[in-house]
DNA sequence: ATTTACAGGACTGCTTTGGTCCGATATCGT
DNA sequence: ACGATATCGGACCAAAGCAGTCCTGTAAAT
């Protein structure tokens, strides 16, 4: 199916919430889950796995919540993605090298890593706060991507947090 | 995982085995299954959906066997994991819209639709014949992607086939 | 001390994936 | 016409991952 699970998918528009949310500090699971209307104990989850990756901070106890650790133009899609479902790779080989036993005569191998640099480099260069920030203007999400071969000019790589 | 099914990266590698033998066609599907190294019986599924989907030719019959229904040059990645493990589309609302509840409330999903929309562009962009020729010369991929808003440039299109 | 809320699990049902196998049908060669 | 070969279209099953819940422990505030 080539999609990202229902737990990324929650996870992002909880990310996003709590970006727009410009009050800074401390929602707790439950309001959390009320404001985003999601089941509340897979809101919990999610923002546990997000907390243990270092995307949010967390406070426990009585007032306790949680809140971005860093801000939204710092946080990428692909942070979020790897955070709630492993690292992105859309092959095998290119997470677990070895583990293919036809990866020294695979004929395929080389442009697939290739892909894949370039399906993480799109989502790399889209932070939360272009997410954030819904049909505002005409955010110019990014030109990025030119996975050519030998032309090793990758001079793009920084230039679109546009925060 | 965000990656794509056994199913697919076989199906792919076969593909572009198919695709370097220039011999053009009638290879059966224990033939191609011993060139790739691959289990007779999956390779055999892997054929058959391939053919469904209009991206090989069958030949039924003693001498029977499979050959590309088009040129290498002419079949895109999305298309042949398109027909392996259906639609792509990072999102469930991509694929089927008004499944999910929050949809109209949904904060993320324009962005989303534009994430996933670059990356379909970025596997259409990618035919066999890209892939069939490992490290042979600079084979510049694509530069396509641009995925901004509002200009509507789509000029680059078809200008990749490079065959 | 009590309450609130996160932390870290275990746990269950379900769907998808990986992989095999079989009967039916079409084609070729004799 | 007959038999060999090979695809076609399924059914089938085990294993793994996903979706979602729940429970015990611990930290912080009042």
């Amino acid at each position: 199916m080539f999609r990202i699970s229902r737990l990324t998918d929650y996870g992002i528009v909880v990310m996003a919430h709590l970006a727009e949310c410009k009050d800074d500090d401390s929602h707790n699971a439950r309001e959390l889950a009320e404001e985003t209307q999601l089941p509340a104990p897979f809101v919990s989850k999610i923002l546990k796995s997000l907390t243990r990756a270092g995307l949010l901070a967390s406070q426990r106890g009585s007032k306790g919540g949680y809140s971005l650790a860093r801000t939204p133009g710092e946080i990428s899609v692909v942070e979020m993605i790897t955070a709630l479902e492993g690292p992105v790779g859309i092959t095998e080989c290119t997470i677990h090298p070895g583990a293919c036993a036809q990866e020294s005569s695979c004929q395929v191998r080389v442009p697939w890593q290739r892909i894949n640099g370039a399906v993480h480099a799109t989502l790399e260069g889209i932070t939360l706060a272009d997410l954030a920030k819904p049909i505002d203007s005409a955010s110019p999400f990014v030109p990025l991507m030119e996975m050519n071969a030998g032309t090793a000019d990758h001079t793009q790589s920084a230039t679109k947090t546009l925060e």
